[in-house]
DNA sequence: GAGTGGTCTAGACCACCCC
DNA sequence: GGGTGGTCTAGACCACTCC
């Protein structure tokens, strides 16, 4: 592991344990940490910014650099987001996959359009459900383009798709697209996540590349409204 | 202007006029840049940092970089996403201000606790509507101490809170955390939006800080869910 | 073997805040 | 005037890919 992410990782618990709310959460200059971890000061800037951009630390220019009040925010989360907004797979613990349906279809053009593919070009349809504790809490709809992925079996969908495509495959994920919006419940949602035809859901539709820049997933996730959030942090450039 | 920023808003240029299509999409390595830019590698590197964060290239470790295919998304959101998941006011343009109430409060158990102030301390309460081409979009509420921001008055509503925070009051905008939900419409959203009341609506919740770490601003802007999208991107670390 | 990005060093100067 | 973070230099070695 590169000296910057250890130094990255040695802060981070460091203010998660509120080691520096002591002396007003201010940090230790940056030079003090090349003294500590021995390095030189561009490194500890490498770590000092990631903390920054995780949202833990700010840094005030001739000031010096300071933990961000209110750390302690909904981490409850924190499980749900990693999984679906992330890369890693759906595995830990009590979440468990519903496989609905899973079929081979030819693509539409919004499909074909988004994963870069000609119209009709066939396409795996993956709908599954998401339970945590035995209730449901997310609709996914997915479409994968059978040219880029080949050779996936329902097996495969009851274990990871990404492990799949990593491990067996050998591909690379890169990056993704999202567009969140909300939406009124569809007959599926209703039935799929127990919700009324009145209730709405959160939509969270994405694009996601291989390393190659090659669109391998199209999927749109519909979130019960009362067991979903979002979060999101910013800093001004 | 740090000689970085030049570099990328240079770069940036030339990706979205499709200055690098002509090689395949990919960018010049990094040393080629330092010759061009005359300067060293890591302000090169500095420099498509940016370029990365913002989703415009990605990085291939041995390769090289390269511009991300699909760079032609939906634009047209984007003056609505940096209006209000950023910083900058509304002022440009067919985008209109309409100021439903400007009252004090004292605050609740919940404000006080998002602004870090005491229950019962005063907070101004504004509820506006973003009229774009006449018509509603979104519903904002807001409450923001009357210690930190004073003075507010309606006359400054109209114009920009964020100008009179910056320029009048000299206080420095630093960081924001934002949760999106989604929700069904409250009778002010659909007096104030024109929507049923079986329509959902996109929730952002909204904590604002200055650059002391001081919270100054916790808002919820209620989207129309048919005229609203989130947009996020991300890189797999 | 050439090319590439990832990481790292050991300095440097600056503008500005706070004392 | 001392301390701070922002920026920048001119190198360096590495692991890996691609040819």
């Amino acid at each position: 592991m590169p000296k910057y992410k250890e130094i990255y990782a040695t802060l981070k618990s460091r203010i998660l344990n509120d080691y520096y709310s002591k002396t007003n959460n201010k940090l230790p200059a940056e030079t003090m940490f090349c003294e500590e971890f021995s390095c030189s000061r561009m490194t500890v800037k490498h770590a000092l910014d990631l903390l920054v951009e995780e949202g833990l630390i700010y840094r005030r220019p001739k000031q010096g650099s300071f933990v961000m009040p209110q750390v302690n925010t909904d981490m409850n989360f924190d499980l749900l987001d990693k999984n679906l907004i992330g890369f890693t797979a759906v595995s830990k613990g009590m979440v468990q996959n519903k496989v609905v349906s899973f079929e081979l279809r030819f693509s539409d053009e919004q499909v074909a359009h988004a994963l870069n593919i000609a119209v009709d070009d066939p396409v795996y349809y993956i709908c599954r459900v998401r339970l945590i504790r035995e209730a449901p809490y997310i609709l996914e709809q997915t479409y994968m383009p059978v040219s880029v992925i080949p050779g996936l079996t329902p097996d495969i969908l009851n274990r990871s798709i990404y492990s799949y495509i990593e491990n067996d495959l050998h591909l690379k994920l890169q990056s993704s697209k999202k567009i969140i919006t909300a939406a009124k419940a569809t007959p599926l949602d209703c039935r799929e996540l127990l919700i009324e035809p009145t209730d709405p859901v959160l939509v969270v539709e994405q694009i996601a590349y291989l390393n190659t820049g090659v669109p391998f997933e199209y999927s749109f996730t519909h979130h019960r409204y009362d067991k979903f959030k979002f979060t999101s942090y910013a800093v001004r450039n």
